[in-house]
DNA sequence: TTTATTGCAAAACGTTTGCAGAATT
DNA sequence: AATTCTGCAAACGTTTTGCAATAAA
């Protein structure tokens, strides 16, 4: 259980709690959940965890480079392992489908932002919408 | 006064008032306003317009054709004349201002994504984050 | 023992809805 | 006159906050 994070926590200060642990495993286990969804996930384990301890740990778990979020369409925001190699989001509209794909599709649009505008992307936050070869073709 | 989306309205069984004139115009204004920021716009002429009022109406705005919306990361969906041409969005972290750049620079990520993964891409709701040139010399 | 963290309840925020009165047709 | 539209107030779902009790250090 001596997960290096946990130093990581006690040396500035903060605590490492079951409540944390699980918000955590959440996150890795549902790989692109709501703080809902993440809350559903974690009281499987254990019931009696509340909602705002779920936002209040994403965002300590945020802060200290453990986690990222995305916003992906109307909902509310999704958080990812901030260890995940980095992606870009791929969004049908048909299913609502969320597909990783590799940041170096972004590269043509990256190379021409920076040339034409000097406009340095964030690619890891890129997301597309659009429809997915599954929903075009039903 | 006699404007072709008039006659769409009527066309259609709704009805052409004050407020959705105002609401429009105030979208037209605003470029990339939020709904409350739409509002806002619009009270600067009439008092007395409701929130409400200003949320059916960008609804009902859409549906005919009328605005788009976006979503710009986590602020509420900000909307735009959908008149306008056709624009992918850059959304710069420093300053927080919206460039419209042509759709023309995503080409290459629309080809890719489309033949390595059969994606049909929105270009038209493309957001783009990072950090624009003033952002980063400063 | 100290003090960060939690659960709870309440507040805050953006958005939606029901309804009676006002306005467009 | 008929019916859509508006303003208001209340409900809603999500997120944040204050606080006393709990638990990690």
């Amino acid at each position: 259980m001596a997960e290096p994070w946990h130093e990581e926590l006690r040396a500035r200060g903060y605590r490492v709690t079951p409540q944390r642990q699980l918000v955590l495993e959440a996150v890795t286990a549902l790989r692109h959940g709501t703080p809902e969804e993440i809350c559903t996930e974690v009281q499987r384990t254990a019931r009696g965890v509340n909602i705002s301890t779920i936002y209040r740990t994403l965002e300590l778990l945020e802060q200290l480079g453990l986690v990222k979020h995305t916003h992906l369409g109307h909902k509310p925001p999704t958080y990812h392992l901030a260890t995940e190699a980095d992606h870009v989001h791929l969004v049908c509209r048909g299913c609502g489908e969320v597909y990783d794909v590799t940041p170096a599709v972004a590269k043509g649009l990256v190379d021409v932002l920076e040339q034409e505008y000097g406009f340095e992307t964030d690619v890891q936050h890129l997301t597309v919408y659009g429809r997915c070869r599954d929903c075009r073709t039903t």
